[in-house]
DNA sequence: CGTCCAGTTGATACTCTTCAAGCGGCGTGG
DNA sequence: CCACGCCGCTTGAAGAGTATCAACTGGACG
C-alpha cells in the first residue's frame, strides 16, 4: 500500500483529501505545518507528498526546498496544492522541481490521476536497473508514461541482424540508440596497427549507442554483432525527447554514465599494471558478467578465443596458455571451446 | 543582438509585444500559426521562443513537440503565453520541456524579466566548457542564475590545501563536490600490489568529486594535491539539487560524462595494445591538456617522475628511459626537471 | 578427400620491469 | 661551513613475462 503525505495548514482539507485516498487504497499521513511535514517525509519516507503552497511559517516552497537536499526525498514525487490565483507561485514550483500541481478546490478525479501518474512513473524509474544499463521494461514503462503526458512517438521497429554484422563503425554519424531485446553484441575500437579492443559488450536487456548521440558526435567505436540479435531501434529525436524532458529520466541517465566511467576506470587500472593471468581472469568475469549465461547451474562463456583475447587486451597465444594455467588449477573447464567457470570466487580475486 | 520570434496567431498582441522588445533592443521575428513558427524557428534559430498555447491548426504543444526533437532547437528556451485561465495546460507544458510562460495580458515587467533570464540562462549554459570539466565561470553563472529562483544556498566556501594533501581517498563517504580555483590535483587508483595508478588531473576551472555522488557510493578513487591548490567546497546536497532542478544543467552534466567516457576508452585501447614509446607520448599530451601549463610559448610540464610514470602506467626507469629517447628526437627538451614539448603534433601522432 | 579455419602448442625474440648503484641538490645538525 | 643523509632522478645490467612466428591438430564443409 503507497504511502502519501499531505501536508496543509487547512484541516478540514486534509480530511476531505486524506478521506478520497483512503477509499482509493492509499495510506495516508497528515501534517498541520511545513516543519511537522519535512519531519515526517523524513521518518515515514512516503511515496508522494503533496503540499500546501501557502502556510504560516515554512512555506511550501520551503518544505520543497529542504526535502530536495535530502537524499532521501530528493526523488520523491512532489505535489503542490494551490489556490486558482497562484499562478505565479507555480513558476517557482515548476522550477524548483515540483513534479506536478493540483487547485483547490481539489476535484476527486484530477486528484487521483494525479496520484496515479506520478507514482506510477516514480515506480518504473526506481527499479534498480543492471549495472551498466537500463532494463528494457524500464524503458517500456517510461514510454507508456510518457504517452500520459502526450508523447506518441517512440517508434517500436524492431530488426534482426545476423552474426558478423557491422551494425555502425567508427566515424558514421549517429541516428538512432539501440535496445536489445535479444542477441549479443561487441563495442571496439581499432588502433593504428589493427588491433581490436573491446570496450564493452551488449545482451539483451542492454542499451548502447547513446554517448555518441548525446555528445552529437560521430560514433568514436563500432559495433558488432556476435551472436544474432534484434534490435530495438529508437530514433535520436525521439531519445533526445526522452531525456530531455524529465528530471527523473536525466537523473536515471546521470547515474547511468557515473557508473559506466567506473567501469572504465576499473578496466584502466587492471590495463595498466596487472600480470596476464589477472587480465585474463578479469577479462573472463567480465564477459560472465555482461553475458551471464549458465548452464548445469555453472557460468558458461561462449566467446571466439580471439573475441576473448580482444577483451583481455593481449595476443590471443598468450591468452590461452592462460586458460590451460587456470584449467589446470581447476578454476574453470572447458568443454567444446565453451568455457566452464568452476571457482568464480578465487577467479575474482586472484592472489597472483 | 538577440533574436526572439514571438509565434501567436493574434496579431495585435504579436505587434504589442514586438513593440516593447524592440524598444529593449531585442530582434524580433513574427510567426501567425504553428507552421510557420517551426518553419522559421529551424531557419533563423532565435535564442528565445514565445509561443501561444492555443492556436488553430498546430498549436503550442505542438509546436513545443517538434522543435523538441529537432537538435537545432531542442534546448532554445521556449517560452508559453497562456490566458489566465489555462492552468492545466501549464502542466502539460512544463511536463514537455518548456522553460517558462507568460499569461495574457501580457505584463510589461513580467515579460522583459522572464526573457532576460531565460536567455542569461541558456547563455551560460551555452559556453563551451573545457573538454572534461565544467567551467568557473559557468558554475558561478549558474549559481547566480539559482539565485533569481530562490535558491541561495550554494556555499561559496573556498579552503587551501598543501601539496601532497590527501584530499580523500577510497572508501569514504562523499560529502562534498569539488571545483578548483587554483592548483593541481590528481586522482588515482592503486591496485593489490601498490601501484598507483592516475586516472584523471585537475587544474583550476575543473570540477571533480561528483560521480561518486551521483552514484551515491563510496570514493572509488583518491584525490590527492600535486601543487598547493584552493579549492570550492560544495555540499552534496546543494550539488544535487543543482543538477536535479534543471533540464538543462541535466544535458550539460549528461554531456560532460559521455565525454568522460569517450576519454577514458581512449586511454584504454592505448593501454592495451600500444607500445611503452606511444603510452609515453600518450601520458605527455594527456598533462599538457590537463594542465595546459605555457613557457615562452611552448607547452611545458613540470611533474614528478613517479607521477608521470603513474599517469602512463610504466615503470618509472621505463618511462624515463623514453623520455630519453624522445630528447634524443628533439620532440622535448628538459630543463631543471620541467619537460618542454618541441614538437606537439609529431607527438602526438607517433608513428611507431 | 582436400581445404579451410579456429584453436592450440613450441621455440624464439624482444620489450619492459626489476634490482642495484651512482649522481647531484638540499636541508639539517654538528 | 662542512659532513651526512635523504630524496628525486638517472643509468646499467640482468631477468621475467609476453608477443610473435611457425607449425600442428581436429572438426566442418563442400
Amino acid at each position: 500500500m503507497k504511502k502519501i503525505l499531505i501536508i496543509d495548514d487547512d484541516a478540514d482539507l486534509i480530511e476531505n483529501i486524506a478521506e478520497i485516498l483512503t477509499l482509493s487504497e492509499y495510506q495516508v499521513i497528515k501534517a498541520g505545518n511545513g516543519k511537522e511535514g519535512i519531519e515526517k517525509s523524513l521518518k515515514e519516507k512516503p511515496d508522494l507528498i503533496m503540499c500546501d503552497v501557502s502556510m504560516p511559517g515554512l512555506d511550501g516552497f520551503g518544505v520543497l526546498h529542504v526535502l530536495s537536499r535530502h537524499p532521501e526525498t530528493f526523488s520523491t514525487p512532489f505535489v503542490f496544492l494551490t489556490g486558482r490565483q497562484g499562478l505565479t507561485d507555480l513558476r517557482r514550483g515548476m522550477a524548483m522541481g515540483a513534479d506536478d500541481y493540483l487547485t483547490k478546490p481539489v476535484n476527486e478525479d484530477e486528484l487521483l490521476s494525479v496520484i496515479d501518474v506520478r507514482l506510477r512513473k516514480n515506480e518504473s524509474l526506481k527499479r534498480q536497473a543492471s549495472p551498466a544499463h537500463l532494463g528494457f521494461n524500464e524503458l517500456l514503462q517510461q514510454v507508456k508514461d510518457y504517452d500520459l503526458i502526450n508523447l506518441t512517438h517512440i517508434s517500436r521497429d524492431i530488426h534482426s541482424y545476423k552474426k558478423k554484422h557491422l551494425l555502425y563503425s567508427v566515424g558514421e554519424k549517429p541516428v538512432y540508440v539501440y535496445f536489445v531485446v535479444s542477441g549479443k553484441l561487441k563495442e571496439f575500437l581499432v588502433n593504428d596497427e589493427g588491433k581490436e579492443f573491446i570496450i564493452d559488450m551488449y545482451s539483451n536487456g542492454d542499451f548502447f549507442g547513446y554517448t555518441a548521440i548525446l555528445e552529437d558526435k560521430p560514433y568514436k567505436a563500432s559495433i558488432q554483432i556476435l551472436e544474432d540479435a534484434e534490435l530495438m531501434i529508437i530514433p535520436r529525436t525521439d531519445f533526445m525527447q526522452l531525456v530531455n524532458q524529465d528530471r527523473h529520466i536525466s537523473m536515471k541517465f546521470i547515474n547511468l554514465l557515473s557508473n559506466n566511467i567506473r567501469e572504465k576506470e576499473e578496466k584502466l587500472l587492471n590495463l595498466a599494471y596487472n600480470s596476464l593471468r589477472k587480465k585474463v581472469a578479469a577479462g573472463i568475469i567480465n564477459v560472465i558478467d555482461k553475458f551471464k549465461d549458465e548452464k548445469q547451474g555453472r557460468p558458461v562463456i561462449q566467446i571466439s578465443r580471439e573475441d576473448l583475447a580482444n577483451v583481455v587486451g593481449a595476443a590471443q597465444e598468450s591468452m590461452i596458455r592462460t586458460l590451460k594455467e587456470f584449467k589446470g588449477e581447476k578454476l574453470i573447464e572447458i568443454v567444446d571451446g565453451s568455457i566452464y567457470i568452476l571457482n568464480e570466487n578465487k577467479l575474482r580475486h586472484l592472489v597472483y
